[in-house]
DNA sequence: TTCATATTTATACGATCGTTCAATTCATTT
DNA sequence: AAATGAATTGAACGATCGTATAAATATGAA
């Protein structure tokens, strides 16, 4: 058998390396020749393991997405209509940073590669919406009971703000440590998710907390 | 000559073609034969008018980017330190929001077109520093008198989450559509920009305006 | 009209792409 | 030891890629 040890399989390997590739050059950026060459195997293994290349990426994306939901809904489920805006919001937002900062390389790279994703059409149904809804659906549901006068449009419009300013954090492109001349880091997630929570917070009670409905 | 009356010179029938596909497929996912196919023109005339298929790419981030910021700017400039930071972030959201809903089809796709470039390491230094760069100091030396007891830090992070959201706003993948079962319509930027504005004026707020700075 | 220049056409080159497959090696069970 | 199925190898397929080039055509100045 494979595996033991420190030894990676075929498939790990594989893995990785599209996870590294696509994140820095796109679906299409990347060739499986590259891949199975970054990850020290054949060519024919890719196919052999992981069928068409479109298959091989969704193995990419689910692999650490059934990790993260469940680390997401683990932290909303402990909060209630007592709970503040802010609480909700690290819980959902805590998860990735606690990954990225201390989970490994590779969730650096599925930080970018999720980036990609969320803003490609192409991907946009059959990867986020497929993989990422349902969890989502319970962050909205927390937010009306944490913010019961809201209009339930204007709880979307903040989420939907809320996963831009999230997904472009985790990118970590460094544009804003270019923009800022090394005043800021974004690989420092810890630093970054101090600042993320109380500007969404506010965020959210500007625009979804205006007063009784009716 | 070419161009008169409603005609199109093959300059600019190559741009709106890449401009479409490049938007919807990404650098990679469009060949040069698709793009002259899709611009009823022949293969090489891409390369004769353009160089190669980056220059071509380039060529048509910068054509609106020169509008764009010009438009920016106009708008910046006319605010002082006695504005507020809700007219700050309008001035510097609205010209895409005006141009993508009434600036003709073009718009909508470059800011899918943008989206895919503000999170793609690849084009990061390239394409959004050079282009963006100037008009977003502008911008942020602005806040600096709006919010004169701001470190100077939190302004570049809540410059950074107001990014991420304004540009997953102009993609408009129509996540968020899906996601509210109808409720939201992310096509109507201008109901869109209405909730963005309070929103990230909050979020500047709550993390620029620490009161006086020691 | 004649000539020089700019643009367009048609074709081709070498390289690389995703995918397939027969042959071979490996691991495990009888 | 023999057999069986999974895993790996090495090579090849047709298709498509970006780019280049020579010939044909269109354009504008003399």
């Amino acid at each position: 058998m494979a595996n033991t040890e420190n030894e990676l399989s075929t498939q790990d390997r594989i893995l990785n390396a599209s996870e590294n590739l696509f994140a820095e050059f796109g679906f299409d950026g990347v060739s499986l020749r590259k891949i199975t060459q970054a990850a020290g195997v054949e060519l024919a293994l890719a196919n052999y393991h992981f069928g068409p290349k479109t298959n091989l990426f969704l193995a990419v994306v689910r692999r650490r997405a059934d990790e993260l939901n469940e680390a997401r809904t683990r932290a909303l489920c402990e909060l209630d209509a007592s709970s503040s805006i802010e609480q909700l919001i690290d819980a959902f937002t805590r998860p990735f940073t606690e990954k990225s900062m201390r989970g490994g390389p590779g969730w650096k790279s599925y930080g970018r590669l999720i980036a990609q994703i969320a803003n490609s059409p192409r991907w946009t149904e059959v990867v986020m919406a497929s993989q990422f809804d349902p969890v989502a659906r319970l962050f909205i549901d927390k937010v009306k009971l944490v913010l019961p006068s809201s209009a339930e449009r204007d709880v979307y419009w903040a989420f939907h703000f809320l996963l831009g300013a999230m997904i472009t954090t985790f990118a970590e492109t460094g544009r804003i440590d270019q923009l800022s001349e090394g005043r800021c880091r974004s690989s420092d997630l810890d630093v970054v998710h101090a600042k993320m929570v109380p500007f969404l917070a506010a965020g959210f009670r500007a625009i979804c907390d205006n007063g009784p409905t009716r």
